[in-house]
DNA sequence: TGCACCAGCGCC
DNA sequence: AAACGGCGCTGATGCA
C-alpha cells in the first residue's frame, strides 16, 4: 500500500491532479472524525479525508491543516462526477455537507450494496464484516475508536485510515459482480440515489414547540393523577398499570378472568368490573406521558430542533426505519403532532398516498375487481364494505367502512379469522364474532379472487424469498411464513416507490426554499417559505405520482398534498 | 447493579 | 388447512 500523508495544500494539489487524470473515474472515500461527539456531524469535525484510486497512492489528508484554497480544491474534486465509493456514505456525507462539501451522484455505498444483497438475513454490515464476507480479508479495526483529535497521529492510525479507503475499490468490484448475478443492480442504484435525501432529513431535523411539550406534559400528568386516584378508590391500593403481572393478579383477585393485560383484551371485559375502565385510561395516559416527556428531551437547544436517525434498509421489506428520535411512531393525536412546527415564515407541505398498499396489491395480483374499482376512482374500503354487507356503495355507513378497512388491511397481512378479530378490535374498535370474522373473510376472497389466487401462489413457493415490483429481493432465514410471503412484496414495493420519490426530490426542490423534513412510510413532509408553498405542493404531489407510476402500470395513483402550519393539520 | 428478554403499544 | 405484516421504545421482570 502506497500512502501519502498530506498536511499541506501544495502537495495536495499535485496528487489531486493525478486523481483527476486517472482513466477510471472511481475514487474510494473515507473519513475519520473527531470532537466531543465524533459520531455526530453537528457536534464533531473532520480530521482525515482518505482517497484511494486505481494505481494511485492513497491520500490521507489532514483536513484541518489545509488552507481555504486546499479545502476548495478538494471540494471541487469531490463534487465532480467521479464515482465516489464509501461505506455507510450517509455518515461521511453529513460531515462533508456541514463542511460545505455536497457529495453528488454517482455514489456507490458498499454498506447499502451489502444490505441489498443480504436483505432479511440481518448480518453485520460493518466494513470489516462485509470485507470478510466478500473479499475474505481480515481488516483490522483496533484504531477505529482511537483519539483522532491529537496533534500527532500514530503510524498505526494512518495505516488504519489508509486501509479503510484502499479496500473500497476492490470491495465495490466484488459487490457489483454479486449484485449483477442476483439482478439487484437496479435496487442498489436506487438505494444509493436515495442517500442525499436521507442526509437532508437527518441534518434538517424538525422544529419542536418546546413550551408546548411542557404544557402537554403537565396536563397529561394531572389527568393521570386523577385517574390513578379514581382507580385507587375502587381497588383500595396503588398498582402499576404498566406491570402486566400486577394488572393480571389484581383482576384475578377481583374474580375477573383475563387473557392478558393488553388493552385490547381488557376493554372487552369492561362490564365485568369497575376497575377496568380506569386501568385502561391510566394505560393510555402513561403512554402519552412517555411521549410528552420524550419529545423535548432530544431537542438540541442551539437549534430548537429534534433530529432523527434513519436506517435506509431498516426493515427486511426495504422500508426505512427511524430511531433516536423515532418520528415514525409519534401519536397521530393532534395534541402531539401540533408540537412539530415549521420555522417562522415557513409552512409544511405534507403529502401522502391514498391506500397505497391496497393499490399495490391490486397491481401485483392483477385482481380484476380491485383494478376496475380503482380505475373508476372508487374508494376500496367503501367498496369492500358494500360487497361484504350486500348494500349499495352509497348506503355504506362509517362503521361499515371501518369494518372493511380492518378487513382490507388484515387480508393484506394474510390474517386468519381469529387474528382479524383482534386486529379489528385493537385498531378499529370493531367487535366481530368468530362467525362474522370468518364470513367476512370468505366473502372477501369470493369477491377478490385474483388477490386470493396470488396469495395462494405466494404461499406455496418453497424458496424462502420474495420480490417487490422494483425487483428488490427479500430473503428469509429458514422457512418464510405465509404471512411474510404475502405481505413483504407489498410493503416492499411501497418502499421502492417512496425511495424513488426521495431519490428525485432533492434535485426537484433545489431551486426552491423547500427542505425535506421527514418520511413516514407513505408520507413526506417538506418545509418551505409560505409564498412558495403552492409551488412546492405541486412539485411534491407530482414527484409522488410520477414515481408511483414507474411501478404501478394499471392502477391509478393519488397523492394528497396539503399546506399546514403544523404536522397536526389535515 | 447491570444486562437480556419480553410484554405492550405507538406508528404505517 | 391455516396462516397476527414491518418497525423502535419503555418499563417490568428475572437472572447473574
Amino acid at each position: 500500500m502506497n500512502c501519502k500523508y498530506i498536511t499541506n495544500t501544495e502537495v495536495l494539489k499535485t496528487y489531486l491532479r493525478q486523481y483527476q487524470e486517472q482513466d477510471v473515474q472511481v475514487v474510494g472515500l473515507d473519513l475519520e472524525t473527531m470532537g466531543e461527539d465524533p459520531l455526530n456531524p453537528r457536534k464533531g469535525g473532520i480530521r482525515l479525508i482518505q482517497l484511494s484510486g486505481q494505481g494511485l497512492p492513497i491520500l490521507i489528508i489532514d483536513y484541518p491543516r489545509l488552507n481555504v484554497e486546499g479545502k476548495n480544491d478538494l471540494k471541487q474534486y469531490l463534487e465532480s462526477d467521479v464515482i465516489k465509493v464509501l461505506h455507510n456514505a450517509k455518515f461521511d456525507m453529513e460531515f462533508l455537507k456541514i463542511n460545505g462539501i455536497d457529495l453528488k451522484q454517482p455514489i456507490f455505498d458498499t454498506l447499502l450494496a451489502a444490505a441489498v444483497l443480504k436483505a432479511g438475513l440481518n448480518p453485520s454490515l460493518k466494513l470489516d464484516a462485509v470485507v470478510k464476507e466478500y473479499l475474505n480479508y481480515d481488516l483490522p479495526k483496533e484504531e477505529q475508536r482511537s483519539d483522532w483529535s491529537q496533534e500527532q497521529l500514530t503510524p498505526d492510525q494512518l495505516l488504519y485510515a489508509a486501509r479503510d479507503a484502499w479496500i473500497l475499490l476492490p470491495l465495490r468490484e466484488k459487490l457489483i459482480q454479486e449484485l449483477y448475478r442476483a439482478d439487484l443492480l437496479e435496487v442498489a442504484n436506487l438505494e444509493c440515489q436515495t442517500l442525499p435525501a436521507i442526509v437532508e432529513m437527518e441534518l434538517n431535523g424538525i422544529r419542536v414547540n418546546v413550551q408546548g411539550t411542557a404544557v402537554l406534559e403537565k396536563t397529561v400528568k394531572e389527568r393521570l393523577r386523577i385517574k390513578e386516584q379514581e382507580l385507587n378508590a375502587i381497588i383500595g391500593k396503588d398498582i402499576n398499570v404498566n406491570s402486566s403481572k400486577q394488572v393480571k393478579e389484581l383482576l384475578e383477585s377481583l374474580g375477573v378472568e383475563v387473557k392478558s393485560s393488553k388493552s385490547e383484551d381488557l376493554s372487552k371485559l369492561n362490564d365485568q368490573h369497575p376497575a377496568i375502565a380506569p386501568i385502561l385510561a391510566c394505560k393510555v395516559l402513561t403512554k402519552q406521558l412517555q411521549f410528552a416527556k420524550k419529545i423535548p428531551k432530544g431537542v438540541e437547544p442551539e437549534t430548537g430542533r429534534l433530529y432523527s436517525q434513519y436506517r435506509q434498509l431498516g426493515a427486511i421489506t426495504g422500508r426505512l426505519s427511524c430511531k433516536e428520535f423515532n418520528l415514525q411512531q409519534v401519536p397521530h393525536d393532534s395534541a402531539f403532532r401540533e408540537l412539530f412546527v415549521p420555522n417562522e415564515g415557513d409552512v409544511f407541505v405534507i403529502s401522502d398516498y391514498s391506500q397505497m398498499q391496497i393499490r399495490i396489491a391490486a397491481e401485483i395480483s392483477g385482481d380484476q375487481t380491485m383494478l376496475a374499482a380503482y380505475q373508476q376512482g372508487l374508494d376500496l374500503h367503501t367498496l369492500t364494505a358494500s360487497l361484504v354487507s350486500g348494500v349499495d356503495v352509497n348506503e355504506v355507513t362509517k362503521a361499515m367502512r371501518s369494518e372493511a378497512k380492518a378487513l382490507n388491511f388484515g387480508m393484506l397481512f394474510g390474517m386468519g379469522a381469529e387474528s382479524l378479530i383482534t386486529y379489528a378490535w385493537g385498531s378499529y374498535e370493531v367487535l366481530l364474532t368468530l362467525e362474522q370474522s370468518q364470513t367476512f373473510i370468505d366473502t372477501f376472497f369470493k369477491t377478490y379472487r385474483g388477490l386470493k389466487a396470488w396469495q395462494t401462489k405466494q404461499g406455496r413457493q418453497q424458496t424462502s424469498k420474495a420480490y417487490t415490483l422494483g425487483k428488490r429481493r427479500q430473503l428469509f432465514p429458514g422457512k418464510a411464513r405465509y404471512t411474510q410471503l404475502v405481505n413483504t412484496p407489498i410493503q416492499g414495493t411501497e418502499a421502492d416507490i417512496l425511495k424513488t420519490v426521495l431519490s428525485i426530490l432533492p434535485d426537484l426542490l433545489a431551486g426552491t426554499s423547500g427542505k425535506l423534513i421527514a418520511c413516514i412510510h407513505d408520507e413526506i413532509v417538506v418545509e418551505c417559505l409560505k409564498d412558495e408553498a403552492p409551488l412546492v405542493q405541486e412539485l411534491l404531489k407530482s414527484a409522488m405520482e410520477i414515481s408511483a407510476k414507474k411501478y404501478l402500470k394499471t392502477v391509478p395513483v393519488v397523492a394528497d398534498a396539503h399546506i399546514a402550519s403544523s404536522w397536526a393539520e389535515k
